[in-house]
DNA sequence: CGCATTTCCTGGAGGC
DNA sequence: TGCCTCCAGGAAATGC
């Protein structure tokens, strides 16, 4: 499940070995990975310099000359590789983009088809994003690396849950249901927590954690549990130094006490309880920020 | 508004 | 060995 980790340790890789490279052919297998707008997507891109290829969120940018951006989502199983001259096609691969330096090919692979691309203009207005991308991808929300302690404390303040909170794009983009349940083990927060109810201390562990999670997973390559790859086709290494994520029954690394389970909006959820309790409601009164607690009308 | 549920899809795991 | 069922989950749509 590529999230923010995966996605930067691709998006580097491919900065790294595909841009500056000229397209000089395109093959899509599966025309229905192309999402959006009907464009002739080969025609468009060949010929097209790759000029700069960055994350954005858990999105992939690839910006090419002449004003188009491909935009690829790798959903739960996508792959963007690398592959060598002669190098066999794995099954579902669905969009081969050939390359100028040394014949070789960035490849997208999807066996699930969770993920998708798209081709936009660099500067594409949010109008047409949103209609041609929807209102939930074409809307970028911060950056976990990035995001400054203020305007986090603003998306915690509102009425829900911190997980599905984190897990919702549209505020904060990147993390998925792995580094959610890593990042609240290690902030100390129960996934259940109205987030509303979380004082200035308990936001300052989150971004904290959000910042050390990300960027040790970063380091170590991402989380290879099935699916994932690097643009090298290597495996992570991150996994092994998961606390809770897919841990239920055993021994928390912090403290001892067994892993459990839940489900939260419909995903798995690892906690310690002893590490992540249930804060009481009287206990977080002092740290509330009150000044977000009316709700604007109109 | 928030939240649970369902949908899409395939491969791997477990039961018998 | 083989068949069956279940399960994983990102994000959108739907219903309460």
């Amino acid at each position: 499940m590529p999230e923010l980790p995966e996605v930067e340790t691709i998006a580097r890789q491919l900065q790294q070995r595909a841009s500056g490279n000229t397209v000089t052919s395109v093959t899509l297998h599966r025309a229905d990975v192309v999402h959006g707008w009907p464009m002739p997507l080969c025609a468009a891109l060949r010929n097209q310099k790759i000029e700069q290829i960055y994350r954005q969120g858990k999105r992939i940018r690839i910006q090419f000359s002449g004003d188009w951006t491909l935009v690829v989502h790798l959903g739960m199983t996508g792959r963007i590789t690398i592959a060598n001259p002669g190098q066999p096609l794995e099954p579902h691969t669905h969009l081969c983009i050939s390359l100028s330096e040394n014949r070789r090919e960035m490849r997208f692979c999807d066996p699930r088809r969770f993920g998708a691309v798209w081709l936009i203009g660099h500067d594409e207005s949010q109008d047409n994003l949103r209609h041609w991308i929807g209102r939930k991808l074409a809307a970028v929300g911060s950056d976990p690396l990035e995001i400054s302690l203020d305007e986090l404390a603003a998306c915690l303040g509102r009425n829900r849950r911190i997980k599905p909170l984190l897990l919702d794009q549209q505020p904060i983009s990147g993390i998925g249901n792995i580094y959610c349940d890593e990042v609240l083990h290690r902030a100390r927060l129960h996934p259940l927590t109205p987030a509303r109810q979380l004082g200035r201390g308990d936001v300052n562990r989150l971004r904290r954690a959000m910042r050390q999670v990300l960027s040790e997973a970063i380091a170590a390559g991402g989380s290879t549990i099935s699916d994932y790859r690097t643009a090298d086709n290597q495996q992570g290494n991150f996994q092994q130094k998961h606390r809770v994520y897919n841990r239920a029954g055993k021994k928390c690394k912090r403290c001892g006490q067994t892993i459990q389970r839940l489900l939260v909006a419909g995903r798995s959820t690892f906690l310690c309880t002893r590490c992540q309790p249930m804060q009481e409601l009287a206990a977080s009164a002092a740290g509330v920020n009150r000044s977000t607690g009316q709700s604007a009308v109109g």
